[in-house]
DNA sequence: GTGGGGTCGGTTTTT
DNA sequence: CCGACCCCAC
C-alpha cells in the first residue's frame, strides 16, 4: 500500500464496476449477502472489496479472513488482489481454503484437542487403511459393513459438526448394527495416537476449540475485522457454525454465492445456509449481481428457463447487453457413438473456421461418459484433455515418496511407516509386521520405536531382523540429515538410499519411466517451500495438477468440474432421462435431488459464452445393454424461442415419436418424475422377462447399424497410407505406450498394448518402436 | 507375491 | 458389459 490516494472515488479498483458491484465493494460494515448469478463478475467484486478494505485502511491484511473452497479460487483471489494492492496481499495469512485456514489454526492450538502441532494430515487412502484395521480389530464383517461406508459416515458426521460424543444411537445405527459411534470414537483415538487428523478434523477440531475455549474464540473474533466467504451456497454445517462463531462479534461478514449453483449437497453442502442468511444475520444487506458479462441472451434465456422450474429460490433475473447471438442448439442423435462423432465433426469444423480448441469444452454428467469421446477423438486425432481422474498426489509413487518424508518429519506417523516398511521389498512380510504391531500396541508406542525395540528381541527371523535393523538405522540417519540438509536434497538422498528409485528403475515399462519423472517433479516442487513441514502441508492441502501450458486441446469434463469455468463453445452431452437427470437422483426421489440435477443443468448451460449445443441420443449402451432413452426433461424445459432443434435420424421427428413417445413407455414413471422410477437394471430385468412385452422392441441385441462415414480429417492429419507396418511389429503410441500389432485393417490397427491392453487405433498415431 | 478367477457394483469430488 | 477388488492357490 504505497502512495495510494485515500479518496475512494479515484480508487482504481472501482473502475469498470457496475452499480451493484460497487455497492458490494463499498458496503463494508455489517452483514452482506451478495447473490451473484453465473458470469456476473463475482470475483471482480470480491477482490475489489478486499482491495477496498486494505486501501482505505479499514483493516490490515492480517485482519481479514477470506475463505474459498478450492485452492484454485484462493490462488486466483490472491493474484487478483495482488494486482490491485501490490505487496499488501503477501501479508494476508488468512486468505485460503476452509481447510488450509483450519489447518493453520489447528497447528496453533493442537494441544487443546490432544495433538501436537506437527500433526500429519491424512488423505482418504490412509484414512481407509486405518478404518479397515479398526474394523478387523472389532471383529466386524467387512463384507457386510464395508470400510468405505464407515469412512463416508464419519466424514458426514464431521461435515455436520458432530464429534463422537454427539453421535446418538440413531446415527450410530447406520453402521454395523449400532457400532458406528463406537468405531468413530476409536478412529479418533487412533488418529490422536499417531498424531494425525483427517480433512474433516481440520474444521471440526477447530470448531471444538472455538466452542470450548472462550479466550481462543475471542482472540479470533478480535483479529478478524472483516470476513469474506466465497461460494457460500456450498458451505456445510461445520463451516457454517465456524463462520457464525467468528463473525458473531463484529458482524462484518460478507458472503458471496448463488443458490442456483449449489451442486454439492451430496458432500454435505447446505443450500439452506444461503437461504437463511438474512435470518442468521438480521439487518443484512442483500445485493444482487444480475448483469451477466459472459453469455449471449439466448444462452441465458435457455438457462433461466430451466432453472425457473425449481422452487424455493432466492430469485435473480440475469440480463446482458450482448447481442442475441446463436440460439442454443438441441441435437438428437441415434446413439452414443454418433453423439461423439457429431461433436467431433462440429469441433473440426469450428477449428477450420478459426476456433481454438482451448475455447471448446464437452461437459458430461458422469465421468464414464468421457470414454465415448476419448475413443472417438483418438481415432480422428483431435487433441483433447480429460479433466479429473487421478491427481498428482494420489499416484502411488508420490504417496510412497511422501510416506518416507512423513516418517522422517513426524516419528509417530504409523500409517506412513506401514506404507513403506516393505516398499521396496525388504523381506518384511505380514508376520514381521504383525509382531511389530503387537509390540507397539502393548507398549503404547509408535511403530518406529517398536521397530527399534524389537531388534533387541528374538521375535524376528535373522533376515527380517537384519533387514529391519537397516531400515531403522536408515530412518535415524535421515532424521539426522534432515537437520542440516536442504529438504529437496534430503528427499533425493532418501529416495536413493532406500532403494525406492532403484525399484522403479528396475522396471522397464513406459509407466515406470513416468513414475520416475513424477518423482523428480516432486523433488523439484519441494524447492519452493521453506521447510519439509511446510512442503508436506502444501502437498496434503493444496497440491493439484497445475495446468501446464500445452498445445490447444478440447476439454472434456464433468459439469461439476466445470463450475466456475467458461468456454466459447460448449457441448452438453447425454441429456437423457436416467443419464441426466441421473437415474440415481430419480431413484432417491424427492424434489431435492431432482432440483439439484436441475441446478447442474443451469451450471452447465451458463458455462457457454457464445455457442451451446445440447445433445441427446435415442439409444445408449447402459451396463452393456443397448437401451433406448428419451430426452431429458430438462430439454423440454428449454424455452422454445431460445433453441433450435435438429435430429440426425432419418425420418426426422416422426421416427423420434414412433421410437419413444407414442407407446406404453416402460419409463413413464421415470419420465414424469414420481421419483419411484425403476433402475435401468430392474426395468430391464422385469420387462425383459415378460414374453412379447414392449421391452423387446426397445432392446437391441446387437449394435444398431452405424452410418458409414468417411473421415477426411483422419487421413489428412496422418501419414497417407503407410506400408511400413506389419502384424506382430512393436510400435509406440502417444497415449497407450508400447504394443504389438495384432491386426491391420486398412489404416486401422488392432494393437495389444503392454499397459493398456487391446485397442483399436489409427495407424497415423503409432511409430515403429 | 502375483495372477487368475470369481464377485459385485455401477454419480457427482475438494480438501 | 466392464472394471475394480478380493481371495486363494501356486
Amino acid at each position: 500500500m504505497t502512495e495510494l490516494s485515500p479518496t475512494t472515488d479515484a480508487a482504481p479498483y472501482l473502475s469498470g464496476l457496475n452499480e451493484p458491484q460497487r455497492q458490494a465493494v463499498l458496503t463494508t460494515d455489517g452483514p452482506v449477502l451478495v447473490l451473484a448469478g453465473a458470469g456476473t463478475g463475482k470475483t471482480a467484486a470480491l477482490t475489489a472489496r478486499l482491495a477496498h478494505l486494505l486501501y482505505t485502511r479499514r483493516a490490515w491484511p492480517s485482519e481479514i479472513l477470506a475463505v474459498t473452497f478450492t485452492n484454485k479460487a484462493a490462488r486466483e483471489m490472491r493474484e487478483r488482489v495482488g494486482r490491485l494492492v501490490g505487496e499488501a496481499v503477501e501479508g494476508m495469512p488468512w486468505l485460503g481454503t476452509f481447510h488450509a485456514i483450519g489447518a493453520k489454526m489447528l497447528r496453533r492450538h493442537a494441544e487443546l484437542v490432544g495433538l501436537q502441532s506437527n500433526f500429519t494430515i491424512l488423505d482418504t487412502d490412509d484414512q481407509l487403511r486405518l478404518i479397515k484395521q479398526l474394523i478387523v480389530a472389532a471383529d466386524i464383517d467387512e463384507k457386510r459393513f464395508p470400510a468405505r461406508s464407515l469412512a463416508g459416515l464419519i466424514d458426514e458426521w464431521k461435515n455436520r459438526g458432530l464429534t463422537p460424543a454427539e453421535v446418538d444411537a440413531g446415527e450410530s445405527e447406520r453402521y454395523a448394527n449400532g457400532r458406528g459411534g463406537e468405531l468413530y470414537q476409536q478412529y479418533q483415538e487412533r488418529l490422536r495416537a499417531v498424531n494425525a487428523c483427517d480433512f474433516g478434523d481440520l474444521l471440526l477440531h477447530v470448531l471444538t476449540i472455538l466452542k470450548r475455549e472462550r479466550s481462543v474464540l475471542e482472540q479470533y473474533q478480535q483479529r478478524f475485522r472483516y470476513i469474506m466467504v466465497d461460494e457460500y451456497q456450498d458451505t456445510n454445517s461445520v463451516q457454517y457454525l465456524w463462520l457464525r462463531l467468528l463473525a458473531q462479534e463484529r458482524r462484518n461478514i460478507c458472503c458471496v454465492g448463488d443458490d442456483d449453483q449449489s451442486i454439492y449437497s451430496w458432500r454435505g453442502a447446505q443450500v439452506e445456509n444461503i437461504l437463511k442468511f438474512e435470518k442468521d444475520f438480521p439487518g443484512a444487506t442483500v445485493i444482487r449481481l444480475e448483469q451477466n458479462y459472459r453469455s449471449t441472451p439466448h444462452i441465458l434465456g435457455a438457462a433461466s428457463g430451466v432453472i425457473a422450474n425449481n422452487g424455493g429460490r432466492l430469485g435473480k433475473q440475469l440480463w446482458t447487453e450482448l447481442d442475441a447471438g446463436e440460439k442454443v442448439r438441441v441435437l438428437g442423435v441415434w446413439d452414443g457413438p454418433e453423439e461423439a462423432r457429431r461433436v467431433g465433426d462440429e469441433i473440426e469444423a469450428a477449428q477450420r473456421s478459426g476456433t481454438s480448441l482451448d475455447d471448446v469444452a464437452i461437459l458430461v454428467r458422469a465421468q464414464h461418459q468421457t470414454r465415448e469421446f476419448e475413443d472417438r477423438f483418438i481415432s480422428i486425432g483431435l487433441p483433447y484433455r480429460i479433466v479429473g481422474g487421478f491427481r498428482f498426489y494420489e499416484r502411488a509413487e508420490i504417496r510412497d515418496a511422501l510416506a518416507y518424508l512423513r516418517v522422517v518429519n513426524q516419528p509417530a506417523d504409523d500409517l506412513a511407516f506401514e506404507r513403506i516398511v516393505n516398499t521396496p521389498k525388504r523381506g518384511l512380510g505380514d508376520k514381521a509386521i504383525a509382531k511389530l504391531h503387537q509390540l507397539a500396541r502393548a507398549g503404547g508406542m509408535p511403530l518406529t520405536i517398536a521397530a527399534a525395540r524389537i531388534l533387541d528381541t528374538d521375535e524376528l527371523t535373522p533376515q527380517a531382523r537384519r533387514s529391519l535393523g537397516n531400515f531403522v538405522g536408515d530412518i535415524a540417519r535421515w532424521r539426522d540429515m534432515a537437520r542440516d540438509l536442504p529438504h529437496p536434497e534430503l528427499a533425493r538422498q532418501i529416495l536413493d538410499e532406500s532403494g525406492y528409485t532403484a525399484m522403479w528403475q528396475a522396471e522397464k515399462s513406459t509407466e515406470a519411466a513416468g513414475r520416475l519423472e513424477n518423482l523428480s517433479e516432486l523433488v523439484r516442487a519441494m524447492e519452493e517451500y521453506e521447510s519439509l513441514g511446510a512442503f508436506l502441508e502444501h502437498v496434503s492441502l493444496v497440491m493439484d495438477n497445475e495446468a501446464t501450458r500445452e498445445d490447444p486441446k478440447v476439454t472434456i469434463m464433468t459439469i461439476h468440474a466445470a463450475k466456475g469455468l467458461e468456454f466459447d463453445t460448449v457441448f452438453l452431452a447425454g441429456w437423457e432421462e436416467g443419464i441426466f437427470p441421473s437415474q440415481r437422483a430419480l431413484d432417491e426421489g424427492g424434489t431435492r435431488s431432482l432440483e439439484e440435477e436441475r441446478r447442474l443443468a443451469y451450471v452447465a448451460i451458463t458455462r457457454a459464452r457464445r455457442r451451446a449445443t445440447i445433445l441427446h441420443a435415442a439409444n445408449r449402451r447402459i451396463y452393456g445393454q443397448w437401451t433406448s432413452s428419451i430426452p431429458s426433461r430438462f430439454v423440454g424445459e428449454l424455452p422454445p424461442h431460445h433453441i433450435d432443434s435438429e435430429t440426425s435420424m432419418s425420418g426426422g421427428e416422426s421416427l423420434w415419436r414412433a421410437n419413444w413417445s407414442e407407446r406404453a413407455d416402460p419409463f413413464a414413471d421415470v419420465a414424469r418424475g414420481t421419483g419411484r422410477g425403476p433402475g435401468w437394471q430392474r426395468a430391464a430385468g422385469a420387462l425383459g422377462s415378460k414374453p412379447g412385452g414392449e421391452w423387446t422392441s426397445r432392446t437391441f441385441t446387437r449394435e444398431p447399424v452405424r452410418v458409414v462415414e468417411s473421415r477426411a480429417s483422419a487421413v489428412s492429419l496422418g501419414n497417407k497410407g503407410r506400408g511400413d507396418l506389419v502384424t506382430g511389429q512393436r510400435v509406440f503410441h502417444q497415449k497407450f505406450g508400447y504394443g504389438a500389432i495384432a491386426e491391420i485393417e486398412g489404416n486401422k490397427l488392432e494393437i495389444d498394448f503392454e499397459q493398456a491392453g487391446r485397442k483399436r487405433v489409427m495407424d497415423s498415431f503409432v511409430t515403429p518402436a
